[in-house]
DNA sequence: TTGAAAGCGCTAACAG
DNA sequence: CTGTTAGCGCTTTCAA
């Protein structure tokens, strides 16, 4: 077996000097073509561009940023890459930056299982903040203070802090909007799937339900409230809890959409069918569930994330926010996965 | 209406010189406690600590990378944070970085389709190879040569090249098992929807069709193949060109799921069903394919990011790799998109 | 065990 | 228009 071997080049990155000095100018003339500065003879420019384009030469960021202490580059800090909320927020934050000069750095917490997310959220923060970014943007924030000499604005957290702006979610009128369609549809007996209990916003749209309910004039039945935490494995056992009821719900609604698609393979497994058998609402509103054909409440991730961008490039700018928690409405999406009774 | 004005705080950021000076010492050996070195007396280094934690002190990843040159922190370039594809890679590197020490930066071209991704790549690349990285991943990438003296891994280049160690897809083998698998259901006249014309994967995608039709004794019908782009909407009006033949195919291979999903919209639209009235195999396996019940060709995509991770960091701990190209297999993912004739 | 001092690559005055 | 110089915050010799 021929396994051909590879061995990496380790030649020194080229700098400023080195252009410099190829180019028989000052390194401070060099960096004013860098920046697009105006006082530059057209030849000198000229002959410093050919040498740079020749010796391939781009600048260090570290050392730039250090310097100048402004990049043009926002940190996203999202709890976990390939999760489809992260994975809407960091569309509309990208849309965002596309629309901008600002580049785009996304740091993960990599295993928000693994050790204790919050100390990663907060040594990310920080790290970003205090080095190469001009601004941060945190995506469903678990803690609650950051060091930051930097604008932070905070993405949907889960609990709201009065001292970084933030957009938010209206969970309380969205999930209360969702229950009152299954009201409507005359639904009586219907499930909720909780979130975790750390969660602001898990507890708004619970509080939503209850709300609905006892609007409705129906009292709040704790058998028909299972305990979840965001997941579609938890979803999934909650509502296995819930459909195995000796009175089971004829509908449920669960705290988010990942849940919802927990209700939809229990119902699979149970051999019951949806809506035939019970109608689902799930709260926000991902590809998956799209897929799925599952009416959710569509509280606009992505715009979130837009809107978050916005924010933070404001401060960046240092122009005063409108606002400093920025709401965003929640819209019921009507799929196939309810039915009237 | 009342709107709460918000106006950053603007300080700065406290450094090893402050906490050198609160704590009455000198900065090297707050240095020394920052990289645990044995060194100090017990007594220094907890009243050191002390002061960290009361500043809240977090050190210059800029700086400290501009001496160091070791930051443990791997780049991911990817054309397109938001995209199926760029998804699924993130997910199998997210993975690997799990298991290791590397932090992972992600950095996104934003609008690819906008200027030209390729400066941008480039760009991206030796910005962040020279800088605070100590290695780059580059997903999908379509430029021939980078700058860079920190290691590099390509995950599934458009095109190979020899400079750079990268993961491949079997893109020629698995296109001719899902070709063959069509013929074996007794398809016969069996349409094609192409990639991008400069894509490397692509061209090996259609050599396998071609391939496993004329090891079947069929002549290639170039009225069956279609143009696209890999997206969905490319995928539509091809699929709709092949659809709407005086003699439509009965099967489509789609050069990948985006397209495939593309043929289920036209199908849909043009009111034929899938399978009845046509079968459906796509190339890659992302998550709406997988909703949409299509059958595809799974190359793994995230295992080709979680591979390069480890390829990555050999690379960087200057362990000889033992391939350059990496090869992951392809498999044929039956769903419910393909029937027997 | 600790401190002083020399830069890493770059930008931003300040002179010329 | 261009060069000189002084750091940004940090690590790392080299002395003490």
């Amino acid at each position: 077996m021929t396994s051909q071997k590879f061995v990496p080049n380790k030649k020194r990155a080229v700098t400023i000097q080195d252009v410099a000095k190829a180019a028989g100018i000052s390194v401070s003339t060099v960096s004013r073509v860098l920046n697009g500065k105006a006082d530059v003879a057209a030849a000198t420019q000229a002959r410093i561009l050919a040498v740079i384009d020749e010796l391939g030469y781009t600048s260090n960021l570290a050392a730039r940023s250090m310097r100048s202490h402004r990049n043009n580059l926002i940190g996203l800090v999202v709890p976990d890459i390939g999760s489809p909320y992260s994975i809407e927020i960091m569309k509309g934050v990208n849309r965002a930056i596309a629309e901008t000069d600002f580049d785009l750095l996304v740091f993960t917490t990599a295993d928000a299982q693994k050790t204790d997310a919050l100390a990663h959220e907060q040594h990310y923060v920080s790290l970003l903040s205090n080095s190469i970014t001009d601004g941060v943007l945190i995506a469903a924030s678990a803690t609650e203070t950051f060091v930051s000499h930097t604008p932070i604005v905070s993405i949907d957290p889960h609990a709201p802090n009065p001292d970084y702006p933030c957009t938010q979610g209206t969970n309380f009128e969205g999930a209360k909007k969702a229950v009152e369609y299954l009201l409507n549809l005359g639904h009586r007996r219907i499930g909720f799937i909780t979130g975790r209990g750390d969660s602001h916003s898990a507890a708004r749209r619970k509080e939503g339900y209850c709300a609905a309910l006892k609007l409705a004039g129906i009292a709040v039945d704790d058998t028909l409230i299972a305990v979840g935490d965001y997941t579609t494995k938890t979803g999934e056992r909650a509502a296995r809890q819930l459909l195995t009821l000796p009175k089971p719900p004829t509908a449920i609604f669960a705290v988010n959409d990942q849940s919802a698609i927990g209700v939809y393979q229990a119902a699979e497994k149970l051999g019951l069918s949806i809506p035939e058998d019970v109608s689902v609402i799930g709260f926000d509103n991902i590809t998956e569930a799209q897929y799925l054909g599952l009416t959710t409440v569509d509280q606009f991730l992505s715009e979130m994330g837009y809107t978050a961008v916005q924010m933070l490039i404001s401060l960046i700018n240092h122009k005063p926010l409108e606002f400093q928690i920025h709401k965003m409405p929640a819209e019921l999406v009507i799929r196939k996965s309810c039915r009237r009774i």
